[in-house]
DNA sequence: TCACGTCAAGCAGAT
DNA sequence: ATCTGCTTGACGTGA
């Protein structure tokens, strides 16, 4: 069991999500953020290391406007080497790392030209992990996406772009239930049709379920993942106090993440803890779960 | 230095 | 009709 967290550091004086307007866009400040938010990706997975953070979600912001046609600019070639660096990084310390597309992302729209946005975009996120040279275990989330006013065609439409998609994308792609449109058991039913592992959020299951415990469930959510594709990946968070339905918590409720870990006891996953206040919350977190076996701490 | 209007992209639900 | 949230503010002009 790794823990760990999305995208930004707020403890650190750099940032790996810096981009910048459309109507700013040019070939040298391109290679300018670019190299900034590399260099500051490094930092903040060093950073982790040194709390024992060993799971990490790369922002999509790392390199803007990758997937757009202004972008004419072979970024993948002129930072072949930092992106290697990075991944000897990880790889050396066997930290995890997932990516999450932005809700643009539809496979399943009803309009060609949003699918065929969708597909650039994901080839970008797809480049990024290579670049960095990662094995399949580092995965693209996604959700199902929307409903179009009838669910089952588009549950339908998205199975038959998924299987249209190239290899390359499609083995890194994981689906994740979403707290209003699809359940964890919609996930399951599209399971059955393609095989695609299926990333559990918790938050998302206590808004959005129809009655079965998160216990059970790990059990099934578990056979999705093969092992080519690494141990389930499982996004954490609670509900704000007192705020909207859906709404993050801005630190950890340990309370509730200690039942957490406590109902699930007899699975291991990794836990990306979606909560506002990122790195702090998991250094909390590594702490309440230090008597816990499934934790790997890195070797020093 | 700071206020504030606006930012590539979509959808659904609330207001 | 417009706003908000999503994983979430922050870029950048103008004063």
């Amino acid at each position: 069991m790794r823990i760990g967290y999305p995208c930004i550091n707020n403890l650190l004086d750099c940032k790996s999500d810096i981009t910048f307007r459309l109507k700013s866009y040019s070939e040298k400040r391109l290679k300018e953020t670019v190299k900034n938010n590399l260099s500051c990706l490094l930092r903040i997975l060093e950073f982790n290391l040194k709390h024992n953070i060993l799971f990490f979600r790369i922002t999509s912001d790392l390199v803007p406007f990758a997937s757009h046609s202004i972008c004419q600019f072979n970024w993948q070639k002129k930072f072949k080497k930092e992106f290697a660096n990075i991944g000897n990084f990880i790889k050396k310390h066997r930290i995890r790392i997932s990516m999450h597309p932005d809700q643009f992302i539809l496979l399943n729209s009803l309009s060609e030209r949003i699918y065929e946005n969708s597909l650039r975009e994901l080839t970008y996120h797809v480049d990024v992990l290579d670049l960095m040279e990662l094995d399949l275990s580092s995965k693209i989330q996604l959700h199902v996406g929307g409903i179009y006013g009838d669910k089952e065609k588009s549950m339908k439409r998205f199975i038959t772009r998924f299987k249209r998609i190239n290899t390359k994308i499609k083995k890194r792609l994981v689906i994740e239930n979403d707290e209003k449109l699809y359940s964890i058991e919609d996930c399951l039913n599209l399971n059955r049709e393609i095989s695609i592992p299926l990333l559990f959020d918790t938050f998302h299951h206590e808004c959005n379920n129809t009655g079965e415990s998160m216990g059970k469930l790990f059990n099934e959510l578990r056979k999705t993942w093969h092992k080519a594709d690494g141990q389930l990946m499982v996004d954490y968070s609670s509900q704000y106090p007192g705020g909207k339905k859906g709404k993050h918590i801005d630190t950890i409720n340990i309370e509730h993440f200690q039942n957490f870990l406590e109902e699930t006891k007899s699975f291991d996953f990794d836990i990306m803890l979606e909560i506002k206040d990122k790195e702090k919350s998991a250094i909390k977190a590594i702490k309440a779960a230090s008597d816990d076996t499934r934790l790997i701490i890195p070797s020093k």
